[in-house]
DNA sequence: CTCTACTACTTCTCTATAGAAGTATACATC
DNA sequence: GATGTATACTTCTATAGAGAAGTAGTAGAG
């Protein structure tokens, strides 16, 4: 009887030292989004698992949103998919009712020295610049978001040479085309302001109306800061609904 | 070789057949939250599936939030935990740091007639009468939530015999000791306003200052609206947290 | 060329069984 | 009374195997 050729605590469950270890190939990039993982057969063959002991680990990793299991076909990596998630919040509706894609509408992308918050937010070292974009979000030529946004220059710095005027309206893809860098997950934080005088003139906002702040940090698979932003967006068009159980 | 005893569509899974015949007896209350529900192996004999089939059943209903499984001990109906839900968006902190039970402070408690939006929401009969209880959650003396909350009359009669002065500081053990009534799930939207005087006196805010609006529809387990609330808080200790996969 | 049937793969469902590990209680021993 | 022990439960982990069901490509019939 061949013991499993499995890393990690042997105390642990093996369907769980299974599921780290494909956690840390993800990590190492083994595969990409959208590839196919072995199948279960091949793993169990691999490993010397049972077959269902495998399926529990696959299972757990599809319940981490890491994999996506089709019938039939196979298990695939998960493809986050992230410019539905900041507009779940908002009620944002395009005139014929359809859900819009904001357009980017860039106002500046230059270097520059980030702060001390955002430097400590990208874990960046003291002497290190950072690309900087000033955007908005638009949506039937109504501005709806404004943002502010800031990458490490030495993984971004491809983002330079490119008119970013004429590339496309959502930046991860480009990103990945462009630098070679994956957003795989990111943390929000979402709170509430009243709207300065830059903020308000963008959004077209009268005097001290609330406006909705939403922080992202978006980190790569091996959970390294890529990107932070800030962005504002008004808040009377803001609704979050959720489910208590 | 004898079929199983299982109500439902015939085509679906028989462990998808098992999870909806124990949810509906949930919905019924054959158990009340807390109770042990019959054991994996009982469970087996009962319908005269596999043990492997039951357990998938109840990993499903344990995932939808409505069992609880304890290692040795057996599984449970769980016992939704609700007023630290809604203080989860909120930094309020008591002066020692630790997290506080906020206390209740009743303004009001009469039968009055719901607005139309209310009684939809409650799903009640045009004639119907509610009772409405109108509070303040205060933590270290100072007024965090105010909250309106309207209840159909005839399920809550049993409350206005009562002096919810010097009830506890949470509402629900109460619908359940004394009315019968079990909340077992809540619907909650969030939005943001400007806070009108009343609710800017009641919070100690300056003019225009923004407020988190959160309303919330409690069900029973059988899906019937129970209770329907506005709070208002104030928007400046207000943030929400997510994790984007 | 088009359509069908077959084949080889995948995940999904279900069964049966065994032992590990956690929990609670009754009972004997000190 | 306190302490350990045996026992009877529970869920958890793991294995082995069979067949259903979905998918994709290929060979063969028309």
């Amino acid at each position: 009887m061949s013991a499993p050729v499995l890393k990690g605590d042997h105390r642990l469950p093996l369907y769980q030292r299974l599921a780290d270890s494909l956690r840390e190939d993800l990590r190492a990039g083994r595969w990409r989004p959208g590839d196919r993982v072995p199948s279960e057969n091949e793993l169990a063959l691999d490993t010397g698992l049972a077959a269902g002991t495998v399926r529990q680990a696959l299972a757990k990793l599809v319940d981490e949103g890491l994999l996506e299991r089709r019938h039939g076909r196979g298990t695939f990596v998960r493809r986050p998919s992230f410019d539905q998630s900041l507009f779940r919040f908002f009620r944002f509706r395009s005139i014929d009712g359809t859900k819009p894609v904001p357009v980017s509408r860039i106002r500046a992308c230059t270097i520059a020295i980030p702060s001390r918050y955002v430097r400590e937010k990208l874990q960046m070292k003291e002497e290190g610049r950072a690309i900087t974009i000033r955007r908005f979000r638009v949506i039937d030529d109504r501005p709806v978001l404004s943002e502010e946004i800031w990458l490490p220059e030495d993984r971004f710095a491809a983002l330079m040479d490119l008119d970013l005027q004429k590339a496309g309206d959502l930046l991860y893809p480009i990103y990945d085309t462009e630098c070679g860098q994956i957003v795989a997950s990111a943390e929000e934080v979402l709170t509430v302001e009243t709207a300065d005088d830059d903020v308000r003139q963008s959004l077209g906002l009268e005097a001290a109306a609330p406006v909705i702040v939403i922080e992202r940090l978006a980190r790569s698979y091996d959970g390294t800061p890529l990107e932070w932003r800030r962005s504002w967006g008004r808040a009377d068009q803001f609704s979050y609904h959720t489910e208590i159980r």
